[in-house]
DNA sequence: TTAAGTGCAAAAGCTTTGCGGGTAG
DNA sequence: CTACCCGCAAAGCTTTTGCACTTAA
């Protein structure tokens, strides 16, 4: 994430807390300022990890209770996929996840006729839709290398 | 899912199981069905409920094995959302989902526009593409009442 | 001042692992 | 017969909860 895109978020999140009479401690903006720079969706400990490099002490619990409330807040979001733990999101902007079902690692791709996609009528299952996500399930290619040395052997 | 698809599948199982040396057991052919029937993305925990009523005495450990082993064979697969637990589908025709995060449920859905996608030029990600899927976000009907109820106290 | 936020410890929830006995092929 | 599979118990990992202390406003 650039610069300006950094700190816009950082003010948004500033402007939220007030609006919403949320306090604005220090574990909060590390925690965000952290998830920002984290680029490749990191779960609640990979966060911990970051966060625990800047405020020693810091516990677990408000990394995890943090993460949330940003989502809640909409300045990040929960990441879909197959696995089991929790992945964050820090862009909101439109865009479209290659995940690969063998390492378990994100890339963001943006592509125009996924773009042009339009939410369809979903009238008839009385469901309000907020968001629409297109997600490529696949291998990378470090993967399929090691799989290919794997066979070799 | 209807009785000829589902015998379908079953046979398929059989068929698979042979070919890869899997030893058929009463336990994989009754979490097969299970999964089958239950039609609603379950969990390992609420396919291991179903199961238990069939096979008293049944161990957690042996649905979890299996419906590993369902998915890499490819009769069934993961779902892919925001939550933590693995939840499995068992429709492996082209199909999209839309996902209730109030009440993380899923209702299964078909679009032509949807249908329509193709999957875009991953080559520049060195990304081998296996399986496009759409999702939307939202909340279903029945959430948004009693959200509505909530407020309305 | 004081209610919201934090850290700590413990619990809870989901899933995996190791192992001895059981069973399909 | 024997390699694979199952049940059991325990561990492992991620996340949540309860509570007393701290701190932003």
């Amino acid at each position: 994430m650039d610069e300006a895109a950094r700190q816009e978020r950082i003010a948004e999140f500033e402007r939220l807390s007030r609006e919403q009479g949320r306090r604005l401690t220090v574990q909060r903006r590390v925690i965000l300022e952290a998830v920002l720079d984290l680029d490749n969706h990191p779960s609640a400990d990979g966060v911990f990890d970051r966060v625990a490099g800047r405020i020693p002490g810091v516990a677990r619990t408000t990394v995890y209770r943090t993460l949330d409330e940003l989502n809640s807040m909409g300045l990040i979001s929960k990441a879909c996929h197959p696995g089991r733990v929790v992945r964050y999101d820090t862009r909101i902007d439109h865009h479209h996840h290659l995940f690969c079902t063998s390492c378990n690692e994100f890339i963001d791709i943006t592509d125009e006729r996924l773009d042009a996609l339009v939410i369809p009528d979903t009238s008839g299952w009385d469901f309000e839709v907020s968001e629409l996500r297109v997600q490529l399930l696949g291998t990378c290619g470090r993967c399929r290398q090691s799989e290919r040395k794997e066979e070799s052997k």
